[in-house]
DNA sequence: CAGTGGTCTAGACCACTAG
DNA sequence: TAGTGGTCTAGACCACTGA
């Protein structure tokens, strides 16, 4: 009951359009005829449109009205963490080598950068119950005065390792989910032979003009990973917070 | 220049946020302190925040005033669809057969359903160049009188055959994603051999009250089949629109 | 208590769309 | 031209936090 009216409305047209009474395309009534059957004034209207269209029920079109989206079928958030999406979580890890190398066409073509630049690698084995259940490959463009220090490197994700000292907000992150059948240095670093099915996981990470600054995979043993993903579209509870 | 003024106070302060000035926790500048800054009024000042806040930059807190999110360095969205994830898509569906069955308990602890009820069993090929490349199984809670029309479900995803009458809306999602090692029955199927690994990618479908309305696993052959996620806190352009 | 954010009003002017 | 949404104002009252 003491839920603001620009609440009341939200619901009121979320019932309508998840019962069906108003179907995507559909335009809305419009604010000054909400204004009139809430007996409220524009801005509480528009209050409430605002709140559907942040939640995606709702688009406006300028001149014309607000009309009822099409449902993101295929949508889905995702968490996904290389240090804790394990199953029971990584007990330790294990640096095997962080270089400075000469980049492959593959890493050239990654990072996006010349030939001649440096790059430097990192190699990582997670570890559960002293078994290896994750061997973690980096690349980051090499520069000089560059602080490579190896207590750092051991428990970071890959983010906090490049961005040591930009603000993480600016970074901007694409997976790429494979599965694979391990290679002679994976089966041998993961102990694993080569039935045993593998998930990849590529991270390629950009600055905010969406230069590659990272690029990496990451091999998980089968067995000891999934990912989970929920649909958006949720009626977070109307979350009052 | 044309921007509305609401933008301008969005983008100083994302910029004071990305650039480290103000940082994860920090109060920021009470309302009527912007309202002075700006020279606005206060309402104008409250949408500026307010797109900040959807945006996920900022938080409010009644009483005390509005502060810096931690970046949500683990969330992603992810594009997933079983028709259309496949690399040069799916040419054909090979319809295998559509049941009704008694549940396993597998079953029956996925749908929460009694053991007496009954159960809708689907089961689809994928095919690529007359190659299968991925194996469906759906099960659907079975009610008299529910239209099983083959047609229908051949080409339709998981929700659009569940949700017949429902607005698409009112459906709540979940994804488990997983590599397997395939079975018998899969090797079959798909016309692999044990070495070649398979994507197994879980669905589960919920009502409005989180009711599960449907189950069921599709098996992807691992070379036709990639995923893909991107971060959110992505500047969307700043999307007038 | 003064200060904060949350809600709401009753106006205003603008650019856009469509008949 | 009438109707739509987009922006903005200058107030108001409320509940809440902290000193």
């Amino acid at each position: 009951m003491g839920s603001p009216i620009y609440l009341k409305i939200v619901e009121d047209i979320k019932s309508k359009i998840n019962s069906g009474e108003i179907k995507p395309g559909d335009m809305i009534k419009s604010e000054n005829m909400l204004c009139d059957e809430f007996d409220v004034s524009r801005m509480t209207v528009r209050k409430s449109l605002t709140v559907l269209a942040s939640e995606g029920y709702i688009y406006s079109v300028p001149g014309k009205g607000n009309f009822v989206n099409e449902p993101n079928q295929d949508k889905y958030i995702l968490y996904f963490n290389e240090m804790t999406s394990l199953e029971g979580s990584v007990e330790d890890t294990q640096l095997l080598d962080v270089n400075i190398i000469k980049p492959t066409m593959e890493i050239i073509f990654h990072l996006q950068i010349p030939e001649n630049k440096r790059v430097v690698l990192i190699r990582r084995v997670f570890l559960s119950d002293d078994n290896p259940v994750a061997y973690d490959v980096k690349y980051i463009p090499y520069y000089r005065g560059m602080p490579i220090v190896e207590k750092e490197i051991h428990y970071a994700t890959f983010p906090e390792i490049v961005a040591k000292k930009k603000s993480l907000f600016a970074i901007h992150k694409e997976l790429k989910i494979k599965v694979q059948k391990p290679d002679e240095e994976i089966q041998d670093i993961l102990n694993i032979d080569v039935t045993e099915p593998v998930m990849a996981i590529e991270q390629r990470l950009l600055d905010e003009g969406n230069r590659p600054i990272g690029w990496g995979v990451t091999f998980f043993k089968g067995d000891f990973f999934h990912l989970q993903a929920v649909s958006t579209f949720v009626d977070q509870g109307n979350s009052i917070y």
